[in-house]
DNA sequence: TCCTCTATACTGCATCTTGCAGGAAGTATA
DNA sequence: TATACTTCCTGCAAGATGCAGTATAGAGGA
């Protein structure tokens, strides 16, 4: 019985749509470039193509140039279709994971020292795509774009990771100078400053702003 | 053999430590204030606490109040330690699945209409939890705080949400007045304004800030 | 020439997580 | 008394992840 396609063979299917590739390059183009909307293990990834052959969206054949023997997928005609009428469905609504998030909610289970490590921990991780995202750029800049008719497409793509991590990064700063004020991780409660913020936000402004 | 405990365990007992729940609590409770940080299905919420009854880091009773009878779940003195041993740990790199960025990726595959729908859509599930989260400001503000002495960490928390959500609607409305000088989704490569926009983020500049 | 090291190119398996379907016990409505 | 709705879960199939393992190719040194 054929599989049903997930978004993620979706993702793999749009990939496809560019260019032939074989399943080396395809986890790898899709860590490197999906990652920042769809973050895909590569287990996952070397397993997707393969489903899409099942169910006729592409095609594979087996290489010996010179090399090794790799796989090579290819999109069908199908598969193209199947692509637009995904086009058309309903997304599916966003998921932020962050676990450092989680740790300072409930930091009053650690201490001071905890708390400031989390957050180092989310810098790091923020600073690290933050940095690729940045240099990618750089790269289309002096090299050219490896698709250029798609250019405004990755553009705008990009435009909205370094918004993000900007924002992020922003925030931890934020936090740093809150938590800064604090005695101890717990048992602060409310204060003045706790009452002003729970206000701006109340009334949807960000303390970050003033 | 006993499980391992994952973050989702530790999320839970975090809970837990706040006081004493039910499954139906434990799973709405997570559903209402963790999801900004740590989104997990029913399913799996219902299932953390047996797993944690296990690992001896809860008991759980049947409690008959009058109505039917409901499982009762409490941390224990082990729990407590295996919480704070969790916060020492590395955190895990967060996660951004956003679905509505991958049809722009691939915008391409289909129409402007198809475009601006997904960045609709986007719009309103960000809209969704946004509000949710200054509507429970203002319950703060009037009702107080459930466990007052914790406002210090769930103001905080909630100014991450608040910021990011409104970055993300700032950039929503940014990608439209871009999408607007589109001819069409496909093939517009690189112009005067792609150019000017890979050099801004090629220096790490926001084009949401000018 | 042989050896080790790293990069390429995957697969199998146990475990975690999700969605969906169902079910049974109370509670309100007609 | 019938029925419909909400509460409060459980079972199961299928999706996704991490990790260990396999196997070839080329590069650099002894």
């Amino acid at each position: 019985m054929a599989p049903k396609p997930t978004t993620s063979s979706y993702a793999v299917l749009a990939l496809l749509n560019l260019k032939p590739w074989t399943g080396y390059e395809l986890t790898n183009q899709a860590q490197r470039s999906l990652r920042y909307a769809w973050p895909k293990s590569e287990r996952l990834l070397y397993s997707e193509p393969k489903k899409l052959v099942e169910l006729g969206y592409a095609t594979t054949y087996v290489e010996e140039s010179g090399k090794r023997s790799r796989n090579v997928y290819e999109i069908t005609e199908e598969g193209r279709l199947a692509l637009t009428q995904w086009t058309r469905t309903r997304t599916e609504p966003p998921r932020l994971e962050i676990e450092a998030l989680l740790r300072l909610l409930f930091a009053d289970n650690g201490t001071m020292e905890d708390l400031h490590r989390a957050l180092e921990e989310l810098e790091a991780d923020v600073g690290e795509p933050h940095q690729a995202i940045v240099e990618l750029m750089a790269s289309y800049l002096d090299a050219g774009h490896p698709f250029p008719e798609r250019t405004h497409l990755s553009v705008l793509f990009a435009t909205f990771q370094i918004e993000m991590f900007k924002s992020i990064e922003r925030w931890i700063n934020f936090a740093r100078d809150e938590i800064d004020q604090w005695p101890s991780t717990s048992h602060l409660g409310i204060t003045e400053r706790t009452g002003e913020l729970t206000r701006l936000l109340a009334n949807d402004r960000s303390p970050l702003d003033t």
